[in-house]
DNA sequence: ATTTATTGTCTATTTTTTAGACAATAATAA
DNA sequence: TTATTATTGTCTAAAAAATAGACAATAAAT
């Protein structure tokens, strides 16, 4: 990794990342626990370099993090109050990790790169869980993913940016027909139902929901899926286009 | 003003504003033109300082170009590719207006500064023409509103940003209640209808098109409003809330 | 008083959404 | 082999919403 303070990155311009899964019927988010004392969990977040479209951008931060190369990616906001600054959490992040004291000169200019007011464009990402691949190696941070409904106090604007992503998924969710982004290949009709209930925090009625989604005319359906269970077995589709 | 190549500004983020207006059956944008030699036509765009919020940048580069200060006004979109630049566009303008050549070394810089890959933060406005009080002393450049429908070639990507501009209006248009902005304190529902006509470019069924508006319950009827013509008079109305 | 153009609103029709019902069926139990 | 059970896929009825058609009210001119 270059220096943040060369030129590379565009300056005071960031990218904050709501990389959204699903399991067991919740919705959950990819959150980010930083390696150090004290409790400090953000979203994953990146810099845009010189020569980068914003959108490549956003997609690298969330290859870094899931491997994941083509899923649903779009921006949703940007989050640009004069007082968004690293420096409150990072300040606290260094008090409560005293081995930290900055004394060189170069982790002075990190410091104050790092903590000077960030103008930052959120993105957020559908994925299927299954597909991730955490990275073995992160340092400095590793990944967890939690339920929407019970995330832990992040750092900064964090949860705001959050719900904000919650407000657009919500929104724009029919019309994007991003839902089975979160989903297998193949999946049941059920499924989809679960995935929709889980992001809108309600329940959905099965008859006329399987009309909607079939009238989208974006399934293929394939074979049946044989669960054992002691009832008819549904079939599985596929999301086509 | 101040240099652009002081650290007043964040480097490298500017806003554009599509600043939406309308005037008989029209909708219309507000267009800078540049007082150079060729047809040097932009959004009103301008950077954010550094103690700034995005969105208090946006509204001070409205202000600055219509004198209004509270109105609708929305982020809708970051245009942020890699080559996003006004290099093209000043060296073109450079080329045709010889006098401008470049010898000051603050000249230089500020050319160097201006030229560099911009991201791009669009907004935009809905005002009510009428209250624009164009500003008198604008040394380099005059404004005009242009029928969206008939709008001159913009430089960079202006032209783009203004569609998306249009394609975000159109879809939240009835959840914001935006329309309103854009017509005087008091009103007829001809005018709505109008205006509604004007923005999706189709028309609407008068009879259906009242109630719609009447169901959302965010106008209050006034007294009627006599034109002189020989029929019945409507209603003025007036947007609450 | 009659005519004209437009407005406000009502009703009928069509379409869409929601609710209710039931046959099909995969495994299990009798 | 034949009920039983739980769930799925789909149909129809009912309710709600959107669209189309109709007409009385009315402001000014004839």
């Amino acid at each position: 990794m270059h220096s943040l303070t060369e030129q590379n990155y565009i300056q005071q311009l960031s990218i904050d990342c709501v990389i959204f899964g699903y399991e067991n019927q919740q919705l959950k988010v990819l959150i980010s626990t930083l390696k150090f004392k004290g409790d400090f969990q953000v979203l994953p977040s990146g810099f845009i370099y010189q020569g980068e479209d914003v959108d490549e951008a956003a997609r690298r931060i969330l290859e870094d993090r899931t491997s994941i190369k083509d899923t649903y990616l779009e921006q949703f906001h940007v989050f640009g109050k004069a007082d968004r600054s690293n420096r409150a959490f990072l300040d606290r992040l260094i008090e409560l990790n005293p081995d930290l004291v900055i004394l060189h000169q170069q982790q002075r200019q990190q410091y104050e790169w790092f903590t000077r007011r960030f103008v930052s464009i959120g993105y957020y990402a559908l994925v299927d869980m299954a597909k991730v691949i955490p990275q073995k190696h992160e340092i400095d941070q590793s990944i967890t993913w939690y339920d929407v409904r019970q995330l832990p106090i992040l750092a900064m604007d964090h949860n705001e940016i959050v719900q904000k992503a919650i407000d657009t998924l919500r929104l724009t969710l029919d019309q994007r027909l991003s839902a089975f982004s979160l989903l297998p290949e193949s999946f049941t009709m059920k499924d989809v139902q679960e995935v929709y209930e889980a992001i809108y925090d309600k329940p959905f009625a099965r008859n006329n929901f399987q009309k909607k989604i079939l009238d989208m005319n974006v399934l293929e359906r394939l074979e049946k899926k044989f669960t054992g269970a002691a009832n008819k077995a549904p079939y599985l589709y596929r999301y086509i286009k």
